[in-house]
Order: structure tokens, then C-alpha cells, then sequence
DNA sequence: TTGAATAGTATTTTT
DNA sequence: TACTATTCAA
């Protein structure tokens, strides 16, 4: 046989497996065709039938005739896979491209057209970069130019338009009359007449005040535009390009090149376009001009409105319609109803669903109808719905509802008939949850046979619910591979595959991570970091190396670390001021000195040894490329003999490849970068949100799939989870800010309720993946006991069918299986106790202080590491302009004191400047500059407010020691102690903003136990006044605020200490107190957020962990207890 | 009852 | 910063 007669034998009993609207699609090889293929309906299928048939017409069409454009590289795989099935290795001649690939083809055909020739592609960062150029270059009252906080705010803004400008080949003079024709029609809009009086507006009057909002943003918007040629300029300028330019150059030199034009057209007859609801505006030009030679061109598209979850807002369906449009009269359309994957049922779920979309082409075009019908099984008879399958469906239905009733308590019964009701219905019932008998029964219910809507407590309920459903699947034989769980973000999926990890369960995720975020980069970048500051500054980045010599990799016991660091700060206090050592030094120098006496240096080896490769990686980054030097740093130093012996050694080793790589590229792109300006460009990203992504996958691929609504398209399993349905995850969810708001004139539909159909697009989207058994969940609570909506979508569903409805609770002890990761990110982690001499030396004098006793509070491990191994501080901009201010405010009272009277402005201001000169070294240039600027600024507007009113009768910068109070001994520096008449007050120094301090003055209550900070500094001054000189009659601690509030006011604010405070106070103080004797203090807060216990947990210091003691009610727990006292 | 004013809170999905 | 939820007022 040849392979033509092969292949044509291979064809037709491909083709007799169509059913007849297909065969009607494919049949027709001359004109246009419109497929409309909805979920499951045999979608590559029919392209690959309809190339075949093409091939076998009379017209002697070659392969090579055919153009199959498609939307992603995914696309164009499986596309060539099922074709190469059907007409064999032919399937290799036909041009099947995604729209990008095309285009830059036809660029590389003809580069002497495009003059392209020396452009690269544009990364990410030099976008970014550009934009800022681009905003620098803005005129002073340029719409879109700030002076204050972020300047390059619009940058995201920015990139987002110019990127949608280019997909949907809009110009600016477009969107500009839009913006016009948007502005003029808003009087006549209801919404801008005022309904009722208010104080400038009468009823009936045009809410002027409201337009003016909407054209100072559409004026925004008008400025944006108008930059869109300038930032191609400027990117051609850097001979640069974007991907989505390849398409609009190929759009213009089709329109103004005939020769070119018509050279595509003749060569590309057939035009076959899959996906066809997700091309852009760009892209259906390409497609129209290949076509336009043509009255009734052998187009053929694809594609399904309703599964549209990727094109533009307001967009999804005008390709199809001005597709039908077009070409009225000669258009074939065909709509596949016939759905070989899933059951009657859960198409008849789904329909119910997306009938609410009014942005349909069934709703637009007419005489079309949409109703998939289930022709599960019977592929193989001839079309015919098989009645048979019910029996089949219930069968395996039932192994669910079976696996759901073993382990899970289920209430059911009368509830299960939620259909029909409305969300408040819903939401009313669900105060029932509590009432309800919690019973063992199992669902067995004839409905099981629809899809399942299940209600669980809480989402972790849900999480569980789900792994024992799984797992039971599993051990009755079902593939991992056919079970998939679906929710909205990847965030669910990261938690559930932490569920099925401690069941053993396997499961199989792709995401893309940012390789920047993850924990080895972020140690890698550390280091980096540490040798830019030490070669910048010696010893300017102590506190990094403090960190850095906590990583796994150098092995060195975090007790040895802290001891060294104890050292450090103990030979600092008594060298005082001159001399100050570091860390680095200070092992360097013993270390040096260990050969000459016999005695051990009393320092660990191993930190000794890690000291000494640091010290001398900062000597490479004056000789060495920013390549090698960070060879050296991965070679070097045990970094890669660790990853290399870790358990996720082949992970760690494509991210450090990954970022490695994208070294590689930045210095090809600048071949003399340096450390700093690498570090700047990194900084710069993660400022700009940039991720250099890397897809991970994990698990295996036989294992439970586990995906996005989004990145479940196009694919199908026999069981679908579908989980996470609550409102706050769907149509409850806010959209984060994306740059500028568009007049609503911009698309044709109306933009209200478009982004519910979009949603509900999605929605519809997840459902119709399952093949035979369908279960959607949501829980009731979150974990912090908040009620929870389920979507409305469920809702809408449940108007139309009862979806067969339980609340399920889980038995406690399937719940207690999963303890070990309820907690896990709230234990509280315990360090290595330190030697008991050393301990006992470090706090032996400990006598209590405001800094000490907050540390305490808020985290013991915050004192251990602050106040007993007293790590370096970090050089942190703020602290440092705090201590600018301090300096400068003490030295004017001192000078007034003096001299009796208040010196100039000019002094004070001299020595602030003096002091941020002194300490140049914890700025970078920029902050110095802005901070110096600033601080003058407030300073002066300080002094002037002021001056008037400063008293002369005061204590400036008074140290008191050792007061003793009920046996413990306090003391402080107090910046200023005012004396009128024969009360005293306090004075205290803020820098920072006043309105972010509001809580700091609180008192003790439920939200905050221990109180704010200012306000038991203000307590503990009080306590040790009246202890330390009890004839003061100190009335009020002033806190007082150098920096004004946003509407420039000085704020102070008086703290009138009441007997309860100091009740309250002194008993914190005792108990830290005794709790500090008794060296209680290496087990951690375990807040979440909480900076030392993290630490701790990331560098696995910690030789313990422990739950938190039952002070505040656990919210899950709190749940089950209100319902079984019900 | 409903619009208007104010306070509070939280940041995505994909090519 | 922008949107949502709440409170306020006609």
C-alpha cells in the first residue's frame, strides 16, 4: 500500500467516526466556515478532519497550502499530534504556527522590508527602564508627573496600556476620541444626576464634581496615549522590540506591501484559525488581511465564545460576530452540540450556568442552537444516545458517594433540596448548620447521579474532605491521572498539595514560581548584598553576615555564632566609641591570631572557616566579572556541595541554573555590569512586581492533578473536584488596581456585568472538564470563624437544577490525622540555649528598660537576639535619620541652656546635617539626598512653630540607672524633662508618621493584650519617676512628633498615666523580669509575621517547636464548640 | 428607602 | 489608590 492509499484508509475511518454536523463542518472545502465547538465536542478533531479533507478535494491543494494558526505553543503540539494521526507524516508540510511564530516569520522571509535586522527582544526590565526614561522626560505639569512618593507610579500603568494598545491595534487618536465621546455623554447619564440635595448640588442638577473625577482620570488616560509613540521611539532608539510589535509590523507591511501581501495570499489558500474567541484585535487582522483577496475565502475558524477567559474585557465575542457579519451570505456555521466527555447531567449543570451570559452568539445570532447533548459512549453506536449510561453513571456514582460516607459524617436528608432558593436563602441556612443532627448516614440519594454541591466547615475541612475522597478513589483502583481538583488561584492548590503530601498521596502541579522569592536565591542574593556593602563600606554590612552565617550551608552550630557575636558587642562597650569592631574583624583577627598562641581562639572552626572564604569572595569582587564572582560564590563555600546533597537537589538546581542563566543574559546585554548595579537592577524588579519565572513541576504525572480554573482548559478527568466555590474567590474578589480606567465607550458591549460574564465564563469553563463526576465544594467559615458565601454562580445553578446539596462534617478524628499541619506556621520555635556561663555573664547585670521590656513582649527571641547575643543592628535608613534628629534637637536645648538663650534656626540645622554626614555610610545616595533634604525641611518648620514656646527650665538627655522598683531595676534616657512650676513632663521624640502610631497609644484591650508600645513607655517612665525622684510631681509623658502629618501638622501627644497603667505595667515588668532571670527566653512568639521566629524557622536554627498555649480561642475549634453546645 | 459621605482594607487569573 | 462596607442623612 502506498502511503497516500494508507493514508487515505486512515482518513476515511477517521471520518466515518464523525457524526453529521461534524461531517457538515468539514464537508464544505471551499468558503468560509464558522465552527462554533463547545466543550467536549471534538474541537482538533475537526481541524484535523477538515485539513485531511482539504488534501483529498480535487483542487490538488499541497501541504504546504495550508496555514493553521493557533494561540499558544501548546496548541500548535497537540494540533500536529492529531494531525500526524490522521494523515501521517504529511502532517509535518502544513505551516501550523502560533499567530506569533507566523509573523516572525514572515519577518525573517523578508528582513531587507522590516530593516530589523540588529533588534533584540526587550526584557522586562529594560521596559521598565525605558518607562522610566519616559516619565523622567515628562514636562513639569505633565498630567501623569509626581513629585511625591513613588514617581515612577505610573510605570505598570503605563506598560499595560502601551501592551493593550499593541494587541488590540488601537492608537492613541482612537482611544482619544473615545475619550472625547465618553466625557460629552456623561451629563446625560442618570448616574450623574444628583437624586437628592446635598450641599452643592440641587435635585436634579449634573453632578459636576463627579464628571471632573471622571475626566481628570480620562485626562490621565489622554496623557498615557499620547506617550505610546514616543515609547516606541525610544525602544527602537535601544534597538529593541516587544513580541506583540512582530505582529503590528507584520499588520503594516501587509497593508502598505501589495507584493508582500499577495505572496502570503497565494501561497496560503486554506486558512484555518483554532481558538478563534481568544485572538486578539492584532491577530484577526492578520488573519483578515491574508484573507481579504478572497469574496468567499476557505477560512475556517474555531472556536467557543462561552470558553473565552483570555481575551480583553468587552471583547470576547466581536471577533465572532464581525466574522458572521462579514461574511453573511456565504458563511457556513456550524454548531457542535454533540459532546463525547461528560454526562447528561453535569452538561445539563453547566448550561444551566452559562445561560445566564448574555454576551453569547447564541443570544446574537439567530436561529442557533447551543444545547450539548451527551453522546458519552455512544460514539461507537452510531450517534445515538445511549440510555444505557445512566445505569453505568450511577454505578460509579455511588463508589463517591461510598468513599464520601466512610469517612466523612454527612447531614442530609430534606437540605439536600437547596434548589430553587436564593443566596439569602442560602446564607439564612447556614445559622441552621449548627442545629442540624450530625449522622453517619451515607448520601444515598438518586441524585447523586447530578453533580454534587458540597458545603464544608471550614476550608480546611474542605482541604480534608477532599484528600480522604482522593485517597479513597485511589484505593478503589482510580488512576491519579483521571482525578483532578480545580480551584480559582494557585494558593488553594499550594495548601491542598500539602494535604495529600502528608497522606502520601500523589499529585502532579505545574506553576510558575519567581525564582527571585525562592529561599536559596534569596540567600544567594544575601550574599551578593553583604559583599557589595562590605566592598562599598568594610564592615558596612555586619548584620548580613550575621544572617548569612546562619545558612545551612556552612554547618556552624547557631550557638557559636551568637557567642561570637556576643564578643563582638562585648569588646565594643569596652573599647566605647573609638575602635569599634565587627563581626568580620573580629574573627579575622583571631583567627590570625590562633597560630601564635597555643590556646584555642575560642571560636568555632567552622565559623572561622566561613569568615575566611567571605573575606575572601569580598576581594574577588574588585578582580572578578560579576559571572565569576558568582561562580565562586555557588563553588565556593559549601553552597554547592549542599544543594547538591539535598533531598530537592533537582529542584535547587534548576532554579540556581535558572538565575544563573538569567545573570548570564544580563551581562551579555551589559558586559560591564557591576555587583552594585546588578543588586540595583534586582532591587529594581522586585520594586516593579518583575518575576523571573520558572514553571515548576512537581509531583508526578501519574499523580492527582491539581489546577487552576484557568489552566484547566482544554482538558478533561473522569472525577472533577471543583473546589473553593465561595464568593470571596470568584465574583466577591477585588481586582487589584491595573493602571488607568477606560471610558466604557471603548467597548462595543456594555462594560457592566462584563466582568460577571467573564467570571462566569471561567466557571463554566472548570465544570465542563469533568467527565463523569463532578463535585463542587465550598466551606461556610474561614478558619478565623467569618461566615462565607458560597458563589452566586451556585446559586444560579441551583435555580435552574437541584444540584444534589450536603453539608458535610468531618469526624474529629479525620480531622485529628491533619493536626500536624494545622499549626504548622504558628509554632512558637525554640533555640539552642546558649552555655550557661556565658548566659549568666551577658544578663548578670540585666537591669530592665523600656527597649528590653517591648522586645520581650513582643517576641522573647527578639530579646535573645537584641538584648542577650545583641546582633549587630542593621544600618537601617530610618533609625539612622531618627538618631539625625535626636542629635540635632538635643543640641539646640543643650545651647540654649548654656547660653540662656535659643540659638539660631541655622544651628540646629548645621548640626542635623553634621550628624547624617557623620553617618553617611547607612544611606544609599539617593536616600541620603532625600533624607537630608526632608530633615531640613521638618526641622525648620519644627523650630519655627516652636520657638516661641520652648521652656527653658528642663533636663535635657538625662540618664537614670538603677531604680529600684518593688526589688527590679529599671533605668532609661529620657531626651527631655520639662519643668512648669511644680509639674514635670516627660518629653520624647518621634520620628516617623503620626497617624500610623494611633495604636502604639493604646491601653491594654482584646485586640492588643499587652498594649501599645508608646503607651507602656510612657508607664514605665512614670513608674521609675516617682520611684527615682519621688518629690517630682510628674504629670504626663509627651510624645512629641518632629515629623508633621500629611496636612503638615505637629502632633503631640500626652499620655496621663492612671493607677491602673501602672497596675498593669508593673506587672509586665515582673513578670519579664523573672522570666529574663530565669533564662526563659529561646522560645519564640510564633506569630507569623513575626521577623525572629522566622528567621529561626527559615534557617532551621530551631531545636523545637511548640504550639501556642490555648490564650486565644482557635477559631476552628470555636466553631465545633458553638455547635455542639447547640 | 436610597443616595451620599466617610472609613477601612487589600492587591489574580493566563499567554 | 480604588473599591467595598458602613454610616449618615434626605
Amino acid at each position: 500500500m502506498t502511503n497516500r492509499e494508507k493514508f487515505l484508509q486512515h482518513f476515511n475511518t477517521e471520518y466515518a467516526r464523525l457524526n453529521p454536523e461534524q461531517r457538515r463542518a468539514v464537508d464544505g472545502v471551499e468558503g468560509p466556515v464558522m465552527v462554533i465547538a463547545g466543550p467536549g465536542t471534538g474541537k482538533t478533531q475537526i481541524l484535523s478532519a477538515r485539513i485531511g479533507r482539504i488534501l483529498l478535494s480535487d483542487a490538488q491543494v499541497e501541504p504546504q497550502n495550508i496555514l493553521c494558526l493557533t494561540y499558544t505553543d501548546a496548541g500548535v503540539v497537540a494540533m500536529r499530534r492529531r494531525l500526524q494521526s490522521f494523515i501521517g507524516p504529511d502532517a509535518y508540510k502544513v505551516a501550523i504556527h502560533t499567530f506569533h511564530a507566523f509573523c516572525n516569520e514572515v519577518i525573517q522571509d523578508n528582513l531587507a522590508l522590516f530593516e530589523k535586522t540588529a533588534l533584540d527582544p526587550i526584557s522586562d526590565l529594560e521596559r521598565i527602564e525605558l518607562l522610566k526614561e519616559l516619565i523622567d522626560g515628562f514636562p513639569k505639569d505633565h498630567p501623569l508627573k509626581r513629585y511625591r512618593g513613588d514617581v515612577y507610579f505610573e510605570i505598570s500603568g503605563l506598560q499595560s496600556l502601551f501592551s493593550l494598545m499593541k494587541r488590540e491595534g488601537w492608537t492613541g487618536d482612537h482611544i482619544c476620541s473615545k475619550i472625547d465621546e465618553y466625557l460629552n455623554d456623561l451629563p446625560n447619564r442618570d448616574e450623574y444626576i444628583c437624586k437628592r440635595a446635598t450641599k452643592s448640588f440641587k435635585k436634579g442638577d449634573v453632578r459636576t464634581d463627579k464628571i471632573d473625577e471622571q475626566r481628570e482620570r480620562m485626562e490621565k488616560l489622554r496623557a498615557a496615549c499620547n506617550e505610546f509613540k514616543k515609547f516606541n521611539e525610544l525602544m527602537r532608539g535601544r534597538n529593541r522590540y516587544d513580541f506583540d510589535d512582530m505582529i503590528s509590523w507584520v499588520i503594516e507591511a501587509f497593508e502598505t506591501n501589495e507584493t508582500l501581501l499577495r505572496t502570503y495570499q497565494e501561497q496560503y489558500q486554506y486558512i484555518l484559525v483554532d481558538e478563534y474567541q481568544d485572538t486578539s484585535g492584532a491577530q484577526n487582522r492578520i488573519v483578515q488581511l491574508l484573507i481579504s483577496f478572497w469574496d468567499k475565502p476557505n477560512v475556517f475558524v474555531v472556536g467557543d465564545d462561552d470558553q473565552s477567559i483570555y481575551r480583553f474585557q468587552g471583547a470576547n465575542v466581536e471577533n465572532m460576530m464581525a466574522f458572521a457579519e462579514g461574511y453573511a451570505e456565504d458563511l457556513l456555521t456550524v454548531v457542535l452540540t454533540s459532546n463525547y466527555r461528560s454526562t447528561q447531567p453535569i452538561l445539563d449543570v453547566s448550561k444551566a450556568l452559562i445561560d445566564r451570559n448574555e454576551e453569547r452568539l447564541v443570544k446574537r445570532i439567530g436561529g442557533l442552537s447551543k444545547e450539548l447533548v451527551s453522546r458519552v459512549g455512544g460514539v461507537n453506536s452510531e450517534y445515538a444516545i445511549v440510555n444505557g449510561e445512566e445505569s453505568i453513571v450511577s454505578g460509579e456514582l455511588s463508589v463517591v458517594s461510598g468513599a464520601v460516607s466512610g469517612e466523612l459524617s454527612v447531614v442530609s436528608g430534606e437540605e439536600n433540596d437547596e434548589g430553587g432558593k436564593s443566596q439569602s436563602e442560602i446564607r439564612n441556612q447556614k445559622s441552621e448548620i449548627n442545629s442540624a443532627a450530625v449522622t453517619q448516614s451515607e448520601i444515598r440519594n438518586p441524585k447523586s447521579e447530578t453533580p454534587l454541591a458540597l458545603e464544608y466547615l471550614t476550608v480546611r475541612e474542605e482541604m480534608i474532605g477532599v484528600t480522604v475522597a482522593i485517597e479513597k478513589l485511589l484505593e478503589q483502583g482510580v488512576a491519579g491521572s483521571d482525578i483532578a481538583v480545580i480551584y480559582r488561584e494557585n494558593r488553594y492548590g499550594e495548601e491542598l498539595a500539602n494535604y495529600l503530601r502528608l497522606k502520601g498521596l500523589p499529585y502532579f502541579t505545574k506553576r510558575n514560581l519567581n525564582i527571585l522569592e525562592q529561599p536559596v536565591i534569596r540567600q544567594l542574593l544575601t550574599m551578593l548584598d553583604y559583599l557589595a556593602a562590605e566592598h562599598d563600606m568594610p564592615y558596612g554590612g555586619d548584620e548580613l553576615l550575621f544572617e548569612i552565617l546562619h545558612f545551612e550551608w556552612w554547618g556552624i552550630p547557631p550557638v557559636e555564632i551568637a557567642k561570637a557575636s556576643m564578643l563582638v558587642s562585648e569588646e565594643n562597650y569596652q573599647g566605647r566609641g573609638q575602635n569599634r569592631t565587627s563581626l568580620r574583624r573580629y574573627v579575622c583577627d583571631r583567627r590570625k591570631q590562633a597560630p601564635r598562641d597555643l590556646f584555642d581562639t575560642g571560636l568555632d572552626k567552622k565559623l572561622c572557616e566561613a569568615v575566611h572564604q567571605v573575606e575572601g569572595l569580598i576581594g574577588a569582587v574588585r578582580n572578578e566579572t560579576l559571572q565569576t564572582l558568582l561562580e565562586k560564590v555557588i563553588r565556593e563555600g559549601g553552597f554547592l556541595s549542599h544543594i547538591v546533597n539535598h533531598p530537592e537537589k533537582a529542584w535547587l538546581l534548576q532554579v540556581v541554573t535558572a538565575f544563573y542563566n538569567h545573570v548570564k543574559d544580563e551581562t551579555r546585554r551589559h558586559p560591564y555590569i557591576t555587583l552594585d548595579a546588578f543588586l540595583n537592577r534586582i532591587g529594581l524588579m522586585r520594586k516593579e512586581g518583575l518575576v523571573l519565572p520558572l514553571v515548576q513541576v512537581a509531583g508526578n504525572e501519574k499523580g492527582v492533578n491539581l489546577l487552576t480554573a484557568h489552566g484547566s482548559k482544554g482538558l478533561e478527568y473522569e472525577h472533577v473536584f471543583f473546589v473553593g466555590c465561595n464568593a470571596s474567590s470568584w465574583e466577591k474578589k477585588r481586582k487589584p488596581y491595573s493602571g488607568f480606567t477606560f471610558p466604557d465607550t471603548l467597548f462595543a458591549s456594555n462594560a457592566a456585568g462584563n466582568d460577571t460574564e467573564e467570571l462566569r465564563r471561567l466557571f463554566y469553563v472548570a465544570l465542563t472538564r469533568a467527565k463523569k463526576h463532578l463535585v463542587i465544594s465550598y466551606s461556610a467559615h474561614t478558619e478565623e470563624g467569618k461566615p462565607l458565601e458560597p458563589s452566586m454562580f451556585l446559586a444560579e445553578i441551583n435555580e435552574v437544577i437541584d444540584l444534589a446539596g450536603s453539608r458535610v462534617r468531618l469526624d474529629g478524628a479525620v480531622v485529628a490525622e491533619f493536626a500536624a499541619l494545622q499549626f504548622s506556621s504558628r509554632l512558637a520555635p525554640e533555640v539552642a540555649a546558649l552555655d550557661e556561663e556565658l548566659v549568666t555573664r551577658a544578663i548578670g547585670s540585666f537591669v530592665m528598660n523600656v527597649s528590653a521590656l517591648n522586645n520581650y513582649l513582643r517576641c522573647p527571641l527578639e530579646f535573645y537576639f537584641r538584648n542577650v547575643v545583641r546582633i549587630p543592628s542593621p544600618k537601617n535608613e530610618a533609625a539612622e535619620f531618627g538618631s539625625a534628629v535626636h542629635h540635632a534637637l538635643e543640641h539646640l536645648f543643650h545651647k540654649q541652656k548654656e547660653k540662656g538663650a535659643l540659638p539660631p534656626v541655622s544651628e540646629l540645622l548645621a548640626d542635623f546635617t553634621w550628624y547624617m554626614n557623620r553617618h553617611r555610610e547607612s544611606f544609599t545616595r539617593e536616600q541620603f539626598a532625600r533624607r537630608l533634604e526632608y530633615g531640613t525641611e521638618i526641622l525648620r518648620n519644627y523650630f519655627t512653630k516652636y520657638s516661641g514656646t520652648f521652656n527653658s527650665v528642663n533636663l535635657i538627655e538625662h540618664n537614670i540607672r538603677n531604680v529600684s522598683v518593688d526589688g527590679m531595676l529599671l533605668k532609661g534616657k529620657l531626651d527631655k524633662i520639662e519643668f512648669r512650676g511644680k509639674e514635670v513632663t516627660i518629653v520624647d521624640y518621634k520620628t516617623g508618621d503620626p497617624e500610623k502610631c494611633k495604636e502604639k497609644f493604646a491601653r491594654p484591650n482584646p485586640k492588643i493584650p499587652a498594649g501599645g508600645d508608646y503607651w507602656r513607655q510612657a508607664v514605665f517612665y512614670k513608674l521609675m519617676m516617682d520611684a527615682y525622684k519621688p518629690e517630682w510631681n510628674t504629670v504626663a509623658i509627651e510624645f512629641d512628633f518632629i515629623e508633621p502629618t500629611k496636612k503638615k501638622d505637629y502632633h503631640r501627644e500626652q499620655v496621663v498615666v492612671n493607677e491602673m497603667d501602672i497596675a498593669d505595667v508593673k506587672e509586665q515588668i515582673r513578670t519579664v523580669y523573672d522570666k529574663v532571670r530565669s533564662k526563659d527566653f529561646y522560645t519564640g512568639c510564633g506569630k507569623e509575621d513575626c521577623h525572629w521566629c522566622g528567621f529561626v524557622k527559615t534557617n532551621k536554627l530551631a531545636v523545637a517547636l511548640h504550639e501556642l498555649k490555648e490564650e486565644e480561642e482557635e477559631p476552628a475549634r470555636f466553631i465545633m464548640r458553638v455547635a455542639e453546645n447547640h
